[in-house]
DNA sequence: AATGAATGAGGTTTCATTCAT
DNA sequence: TATGAATGAAACCTCATTCAT
């Protein structure tokens, strides 16, 4: 693994993240633009092949096919272009297919849509699910930023759990904030168990599956089933 | 992440958490015996205050009160001391409290019952959970060692809602395998999101909700209630 | 410093301040005359604020608003823009008040009006002061350049000394060249104390003691004292 | 000069002087103690010959012939052994000959000990003092450092002065510490002039004229001369 | 069995200088 | 002339591991 003396020397010392470092400004270049853009999909490449740890700057600039000290014209540490890495992915995550749950179906529908949605967006990204896991078992300051973001998520979740229960769709008894956050966490963690630990499920058994235990959890009534 | 052929070359004298490495047979002296226990205790503390890859042997020889020469008479290196040190824990984890389960109770006690046990001691053991946790996400060997564990553990839970469903207890068109992988990651991701990232719900909230949402999502009929 | 065997290696592209490097002619163009002049001020700032050996040239061409390649269109090295400086700021040193000593004075004034020149040129460009004494530090050819200019400083004031001897006024059994040197010595050094040092003296007080310390020094009879 | 690419760019960020850090303890074992000494050894032989800025570690590890990575294991940086370096210096300039002045002896005798004991010093110890005038001019702690040690050397001299003073030996319109504080720098400019910069006046020469400047400026009554 | 000093590989980082535009 | 991105040479520093005592 990661600890042999040299990788271990270099983990040492963090730069930390989020919220200490503002990012700072793109080139104003048309070259200088391209070469950021390499780089950062190299670090992409060498991240998600390597792992955080294991990447070195000198291996992320030689896949760019740049010098290594020119590493330093774009970003101060591992940590920023990790950053970096991070916003274009989330970039390309959002832009595709804005994650339109169609309002006029029904709540059993909207959960396996939303579950499908997850799950495939977990495994067109596994690689990258995978480094982003690791990066937050390393570093706390990014834990804590990844938990704000979920956090929206899950008010989301929380509001439309609260809306079934007004509507006397879902059991009135379940706090809907602990259930959106439970509820999500399942559907994470199964992801994670599938995409990244390797089990052997398909897409669709995950999906049927998921669907009926959220389902069944928030007592929703089917009406015609 | 470890035998890319980019990075092998700095895993040269990388040890490997699992199967590569037979552990050594304890030392016959008394004396060598209480150094053992030194380090290993000294380990667990240097582990769960700096995390795996922070702490340096150093650390760990220097909290035993040892040299760090000694350190080879014990150990060859980081992974195998780790494995001990996780040994030590989980032989504490299981003895203190029997996990008992009484089986005279009705199924929702029984699930209320495995949660707050599960609850209580994620929380006895939080900095090593944590611990864990960046191992898991370091280390592809160790990911796999833990699967492997986790697996029983869901398979006893899977016959355990099968029981249920014979028994009419539990719906009938629920897959027990996945169903039992899933909840029990929900309550695994829960744990998680408490202790870790530090949610700030308490024990019994968790404990109610989390047996609402899995009693509920296996449509267990509670006949009394 | 700069010719041992062993750091020879690293010297390969250094420059040297004095004689090693004809300065290059001045730009013909207005334009390029302006940037040269923009960054010899910007350099300046910069060496005073920094030192030499912390100021890097891309900190003196951003201070002068151009950009670093721009630097060797005028100059090839730090060294040799240093000199510029010099040359610059020996240029204004002297222009401003024509260091005329009335002759008609007295001896004693006349010392007295020297030391209260120096001293105050000495303020005035304290920053610059403590650059050459640092700049003197590092490089010996520079070193060697700042000795011979102040020799002929030092043979003025000894000539002065002799004629003063010859006049009756002063002790005829001192050597006019090391008393020139060691008085004038004294003087420096004193300005170095107070201006670089940060003693506390009022420069009133420092002429004072150092006219009366001089003069006695040279047995100077002050007939209506 | 040291303003290559390379030094300069180790000079970059300076550890300090002084007082930030605490020296660390000398080793306890005979090895170590041997080990520390070489290298303080090595280190001055190396600061004495390339000045501090171009004396890379490993010119002072390769001296001392021991392997780079070992000098961390008794110093953190440059400064750090540079400041052995300083402490074994001062033991070696005081231990061989406790700088007794006879106070039997008359006034002028007393300071044209001194003096000559100064110059002897500074001879003695040259390659030193220009590395102590280097690292002066770079760094501002050990400048102050410097000047509080020089400050209490000043007062004794200013003590001696009012004492003469009081004794009717000097002339009573002379502050003493300025004076004190100005004919010592003056030796010292002078010792600098001679020793560094390589004036060629002979040692007698100097006492001679240094004595009868420092005398005269006090206007020391020499009764029978 | 214990000690602790010594080793050495190699990634990171800096910035004067070059060069294509 | 001007631009500013790209280069590349080293020095620094760390710490797992070895080894003489």
């Amino acid at each position: 693994m990661s600890s042999t003396p040299e990788s271990a020397a270099r983990h040492r010392r963090s730069a930390g993240f989020s919220g200490t470092s503002t990012p700072r400004d793109l080139p104003t270049t048309p070259r200088g633009l391209r070469t950021r853009t390499k780089l950062v999909e190299a670090a992409r490449v060498v991240f998600e092949r390597d792992g955080f740890l294991d990447a070195r700057l000198v291996d992320i600039t030689t896949e760019a096919g740049i010098s290594a000290g020119s590493f330093y014209t774009y970003f101060d540490s591992k940590e920023e272009i990790f950053s970096a890495v991070l916003a274009e992915v989330e970039e390309e995550m959002l832009h595709p297919d804005v994650r339109q749950v169609t309002n006029g179906d029904d709540p059993v529908s909207m959960i396996r849509k939303a579950n499908r949605a997850y799950l495939e967006s977990y495994q067109r990204f596994s690689k990258f699910m995978r480094l982003l896991e690791q990066v937050a078992s390393i570093d706390e300051d990014f834990r804590e930023l990844r938990r704000k973001r979920g956090e929206s998520f899950v008010q989301r979740n929380a509001k439309s759990i609260r809306q079934m229960q007004q509507d006397g769709v879902a059991g009135a008894d379940i706090d809907p904030m602990m259930a959106a956050s439970f509820l999500s966490g399942m559907v994470a963690r199964a992801a994670y168990s599938r995409f990244v630990l390797g089990e052997s499920w398909t897409i669709d058994e995950m999906v049927d599956s998921l669907t009926e235990l959220w389902a069944n959890a928030l007592k929703i009534e089917t009406p015609a089933s």
